[in-house]
DNA sequence: ATTTTAAGTGTATTTTATACGCTTATTTTA
DNA sequence: TAAAATAAGCGTATAAAATACACTTAAAAT
């Protein structure tokens, strides 16, 4: 935390390697774009900054990348500072490099984006935080380029969601084949056919189907699935395509 | 070039700004993956490092990026300077920013995937630059982690290559189809076919026929042809996959 | 004139996507 | 307690796309 932060990541300061002697460290920031499925609408984690520029303007999570953490680590630090997990879906997003991006210094950011279910607890949570979790339609505006990363997120996880399982990541371990329809409706902001969704991923032979009915959301009930990682492996491993 | 190149990206040195001031800065690198065709094999462009640590090692090339210039500007520059190119097609490929990636100093590397056409002009410029052009196949060990790098570059190429018609980006302004065919295959090194690969590309309506003939492969010779931009606009806005 | 070869055309078959009617299990209500 | 209502689930018919492969053509080489 002292001064002599600046410097420690320059191991060579003295040596003869010009290229590195007159380089200009920058500083580092991962930011972390977080959606959340509550088995009815996609949201987003948003929190009001505590620090200038921009003090209590709405922005995504993110810290400064330590010397000793390397840019992944700190994104996954950064995840379980705010919601307290840990084992969640995360992959990065994109650089965001500008010169004048951050008036406050010149910093990059490396963005990310995570998955994660929403029950009870989850949302509860956000609240300590001065975090809050919004619907894709009530987005408001955020600070520096935040929204733009939003934007490539949104972007990244429907073309990611239709060739790998992602989907998955943000339902509960067991749910009904209606609730998976939901979710990819609600991604990709449509009205699919239930027949034909039901008949195309069952024909992938990625689910496995379980003897229990979920019955919350109709008289009949619906029966519940868990996602057959081992099937799905195998399935990429052949270079099958899954497009939802 | 001097010392005090080490500060200046910190604006508020002495604000109250506890987070900034508390932040450590980190060199940050530019890296391009850079690949060429030259109407029969998919290429990639490496260079001789000429500074410690590693030096004589291959590496793909790349810079520091400076304090008064953006990330993707530095991979253009970059780009400019090995090749002498502008107006490239080149994208972001991804972070890479492991604590001991290089043992030189904590590093974190931006790296870019460029696409270049190779004439005779662009094969000679590169060995005044102690750089190299090799076939896929004989690809030699890359030092820190450009190998792997390269091998995200090649998968990035074929996932992208599939839906966004980059393959044109290798190819010069006027090519016959089977040309383009033979593009596709290196790229996903299969052998598709003929007829099928032709009645596909050509059903997407994005190609402008011309009245040349090329005569340089067959005794028949093949067709021109020019890609046409603003079809493909259109096509993208309407939705429409284009997928080979 | 005949052969050779890549380029280009056409067609038949299989696979996949889409549209949509019908049945089922269960709860509500009449 | 029978009828109505509804989400879940099943099946089938049609359209579109992918694949396989036979055939024709243009021009140079023999």
């Amino acid at each position: 935390m002292e001064q002599q932060n600046f410097m420690p990541v320059l191991m060579k300061k003295n040596s003869t390697n010009f290229f590195y002697q007159a380089a200009s460290p920058i500083l580092v920031a991962a930011d972390c774009i977080i959606f959340g499925f509550d088995r009815e609408e996609l949201k987003l984690l948003l929190f009001k900054r505590k620090v200038e520029p921009f003090k209590d303007g709405w922005s995504v999570i993110g810290s400064f990348v330590e010397p000793n953490e390397g840019v992944n680590e700190a994104a996954v630090r950064v995840l379980g500072e705010y919601t307290g997990l840990e084992n969640i879906f995360m992959e990065p997003l994109g650089c965001y490099g500008e010169v004048g991006r951050d008036p406050g210094a010149r910093v990059i950011s490396q963005a990310f984006f995570a998955l994660i279910r929403l029950g009870e607890e989850e949302t509860q949570k956000a609240q300590t935080h001065q975090a809050h979790w919004f619907g894709l339609e009530s987005i408001p505006p955020l600070i520096l380029d935040h929204g733009h990363m939003v934007h490539d997120a949104l972007e990244k996880l429907r073309r990611k969601a239709r060739y790998r399982p992602i989907g998955f990541e943000l339902l509960p371990e067991k749910f009904t084949i209606p609730q998976l329809k939901k979710l990819y409706d609600a991604i990709y902001q449509r009205e699919s056919d239930r027949r034909n969704f039901r008949k195309k991923i069952l024909s992938m032979d990625v689910l496995k189907k379980l003897d229990e009915k979920d019955k919350s959301t109709s008289r009949k009930g619906a029966f519940l699935y868990k996602f057959d990682q081992i099937r799905y492996k195998e399935m990429i491993e052949k270079g099958i395509d899954f497009v939802l």
